[in-house]
DNA sequence: AGAACACTTCTACATCGCGTAGAAAACACG
DNA sequence: CGTGTTTTCTACGCGATGTAGAAGTGTTCT
């Protein structure tokens, strides 16, 4: 499922940060607390890429971009967790159970969007 | 996050299935597709236990059991997951808005409750 | 009690994912 | 073309996991 190391969390979540396209030596840089090789950026974004999480387009420093947002990866994390519950009402149960009170609010009104939207 | 190995995951889900405590030898008869040796049984018991997803007595056959359920465990897991979100909103809508329609009923009905629980 | 069997613990090994990066190959730019 | 940059290839160490043998401890039955 959620198979990704630190550094590869790193990379992501800072492509995703940006926003943009960036280039290998640019992400090097922009990570350079954590003192990496050039190529070890490179190994990075690659099987960042061979999971679907990157992509790069072939002009010449190539750039890297994310595919998706975090909040939609995080929907999806959400989802295929919850697809494990074998009773996903009462896990979804406990999980309102312990959000926070200006979110359960922004659920509520995200809720009746929803049932709008359905019922057209 | 969720460090949890095919086998591993097997075995809790099972304990989990099953309810109530387990002996070793009985869970490797119980996932006896597997064609485990019972010492293997053990080690991925041990290795869940270190864990804090299992627990065992004294007794002398061991009775193993999971320590909480899968319903539990799932909450756990989206709440780590949303925590992941830069923005908890914008990725809780992205999640609302793809749960089925029973189950956006029932969100709702949780979520009243959960307001009342609050200001009560 | 002693033997035979069952259960538990200890130790080990192979594999795989990931962090890390050198070496080599391909390329851009003056 | 030569030099610096970028990309690809290859590799190594480590920790997690699947897997289980060997050894130790407890149980049972005669």
């Amino acid at each position: 499922m959620n198979t990704l190391g630190d550094l590869e969390r790193s990379v992501l979540e800072h492509l995703w940060a940006v926003g943009g396209p960036r280039t290998a030596t640019q992400l090097k840089d922009d990570l350079a607390d954590r003192g990496l090789a050039l190529t070890t950026v490179h190994t990075v974004l690659t099987r960042l890429e061979s999971k679907g999480f990157v992509a790069h387009d072939d002009a010449r420093p190539r750039q890297f971009r994310a595919v998706g947002t975090r909040e939609e990866h995080v929907a999806e994390l959400m989802h295929e967790v919850l697809g494990q519950a074998g009773d996903r009402q009462a896990a979804l149960a406990r999980f309102v159970g312990s959000v926070d009170a200006s979110e359960v609010a922004m659920l509520r009104d995200l809720l009746a969007g929803a049932e709008r939207d359905r019922l057209g």
